[in-house]
RNA sequence: UGGGGCGUCGACAAACGGCAAGUCAGGAGUUUUUGGAGCUCCCAUUUGGAGGUUCGAAUCCUCCCGCCCCAGCCA
């Protein structure tokens, strides 16, 4: 009774249980499938995934793996109009990125067009479908309404022969777009629009990316995906809660078909993220204004995105588990995702020292000449990373905003007449600051270093309230470097209440660009993709598209958490 | 006025009739050569509401309230 959840034989340690795994445990407990679990991921190849996708990449490649299932890729490319190859290569791309491995298993629902047809042929041979002849808007009148029920086809009682006879002319391309429908013979009064009498077939003589002009219908969705997944030998078919009540119609063609495979179909709540959009309508858009530089850019919650920006795998897995799987719709707190990121880094990430926007100091006593190398710690969470040699010398840049001429009393950093430790380095006094004439602006600091404080311990004991980064003029290398933030103002910019116009809420600082960064010189030296910490500002990453090495580019994954700006904002 | 779902802390989310986990966020303190990280503590006497059943209810029953999805020849 009182025993802890890993002390249950039936669960792994560390897999996370929740009402799907506890319905597959319960099937297996039956003897249903005879001990199989195959899931699948079911894209649609007409946009890039995000990471609502990877939630149920994670959750269906996670059940196969726990219960030493697989898990099959399997494109629904049932609809040419809208789907490219460009997607298929980056689904696939995407899905290998995030860690999992689809095997031999990856299909396409274009693949069984031949068989959808033939099953089709069944129901029409069952009296079960029928080739209805209205326009789309007359079948729209005829479907009701959500509280009246609907009217039966005018087309519904057509004899078997001649359905197999239109079906046929339909597949053999005598008809043009819209002209005739394959319809399936259920219920037009139901009270759910989806049993009254769907469509399973539609004419559309457009190129399909993988077919090319072999056919000129095309299977809808309802029809397809079911019988795919019976086709593949699915176990349980995991969808978004928006499919649910297509579930009587998923269940209703297998059993009409009399299959020997029945997937059972559970539904869970789709994941949104605060201060971003989720939709793939919305996420084309911003695209396609140019709102963003692409479906990559490391502002969009997409996985190229995320990928570009910097995140790795195992952080959006590790986010995916935290976020548990449900039914209740709800929208989680980014603050999450970037805490994921940030744990995995600060673990893992080597640190350096990064200026962003240089203010020139000169140590007045140190020799002009002298250069000296100072010891640095990679990593303090993690001994084993070792140290580096960091050089030193007169002129240094330290952080602008580590510098204030007239400080509050909460602002610890630099100020004339206050001593600073230079981290690694040597306690420093600012002396003198000095301005341009006309605005007024500090353009360089005159500063006293205290010799005895080398690699940043004063002898005498006493004690500075801040510790700054730096980096050596003439040492130091200079990048550029992309500072992101939300790309909405609101939290839930696709709530139309709250952002009846979308793309008027976009953060204008979701982008800062700051181009004249000096780097400690060691970054040279640093793998091209690898995450760095840039001590006190956050984690950064080299771009993959921008970055070379005779012009450094890095993107901020994720700033580290600033409780001076907390203060700073109670004021 | 149809059908299908869902309501547990600011945000996620456990609890499966036995006395409201955990995580994030937030707060206080401690420590610190990153205002980072770590560590300690605080943060739901109560589960949308009202009744009922029971020794005992977030869990069972009744009614009510609120929110989401469905009227594509999209998925």
């Amino acid at each position: 009774m009182n025993h802890e959840p890993q002390d249950d034989p039936a669960q792994e340690p560390g897999t996370p249980s929740h009402f799907i795994s506890e319905a597959i445990r319960e099937d297996l407990k039956a003897g249903k499938n005879d001990g199989r679990v195959i899931t699948r991921f079911p894209p649609e190849p007409n946009g890039y995934l995000h990471i609502g996708h990877a939630k149920s990449i994670c959750l269906n490649f996670g059940l196969a793996e726990e219960f030493h299932g697989r898990c099959h890729l399997r494109f629904d490319d049932t609809n040419p109009a809208k789907e490219e190859v460009e997607y298929i290569d980056s689904i696939k791309e995407d899905v290998r990125w995030l860690g999992f491995d689809w095997g031999e298993h990856l299909y396409y629902a274009s693949d069984y067009f031949e068989r959808l047809c033939d099953y089709a042929v069944a129901l029409i041979r069952a009296g079960k479908a029928y080739v209805c002849s209205l326009t789309a808007v007359q079948m729209r009148e005829y479907r009701g309404t959500l509280t009246e029920p609907g009217k039966d086809s005018p087309y519904r009682d057509r004899s078997i022969e001649e359905n197999l006879d239109l079906f046929g002319r339909m597949k053999a391309g005598e008809f043009e777009d819209g002209a005739h429908v394959l319809r399936a013979k259920i219920d037009m009064s139901s009270g759910n629009l989806n049993m009254r009498d769907p469509a399973m077939f539609r004419i559309l003589k457009t190129q399909h990316h993988r077919t090319g002009n072999a056919w000129c219908i095309y299977p809808m969705y309802d029809f397809a995906h079911g019988v795919s997944d019976s086709i593949e030998g699915i176990t349980h078919s995991i969808c978004t809660l928006e499919f649910e009540d297509h579930r009587p119609l998923y269940d209703w063609f297998l059993d009409a078909l009399q299959v020997s495979c029945h997937p059972r179909q559970i539904e869970f709540a789709r994941l949104n993220l605060t201060y971003t959009v989720m939709s793939k309508r919305k996420l084309l858009k911003l695209v396609e204004e140019g709102r963003v530089s692409g479906w990559d850019d490391p502002r969009m919650p997409t996985i190229s995105g995320l990928r570009r920006r910097g995140y790795t795998p195992s952080s959006i897995r590790n986010f995916c588990e935290r976020i548990g799987v449900a039914k209740r719709n709800s929208t989680v707190d980014v603050a999450l995702l970037e805490h994921s990121i940030r744990e995995e880094l600060n673990r893992s990430a080597p640190r350096f020292m990064a200026v962003l926007q240089p203010l020139k100091v000169v140590l007045l006593n140190y020799p002009g000449d002298q250069e000296e190398e100072l010891d640095a710690v990679n990593n303090p969470e993690d001994p084993g990373m070792g140290t580096r040699k960091v050089p030193f010398s007169k002129v240094l840049y330290i952080e602008k905003e580590d510098f204030m001429e007239d400080p509050p009393k909460q602002f610890f950093r630099l100020a004339p007449g206050r001593e600073v430790r230079l981290r690694y380095a040597y306690y420093i006094t600012c002396v003198k600051a000095v301005k341009d004439e006309r605005t007024g602006e500090v353009t360089e600091l005159h500063c006293t270093y205290d010799p005895l404080t080398r690699g940043g311990d004063a002898p005498d004991g006493r004690k500075v309230k801040a510790t700054l980064h730096w980096v050596s003029a003439g040492h130091a290398v200079s990048s550029e470097i992309r500072l992101y933030d939300h790309l909405f103002t609101k939290p839930n910019p696709g709530d139309e209440k709250e952002c009846p116009d979308f793309s008027a809420c976009i953060n204008p600082g979701s982008l800062v660009v700051l181009k004249d960064c000096r780097i400690e010189p060691g970054i040279s030296a640093a793998p091209k993709d690898g995450r760095f910490q840039f001590e006190r500002q956050g984690y950064f990453y080299a771009d993959p598209v921008d970055s070379c090495s005779e012009r450094p580019v890095f993107n901020r994954i994720v700033s580290l958490k600033d409780t001076y700006a907390k203060v700073r904002k109670k004021g």
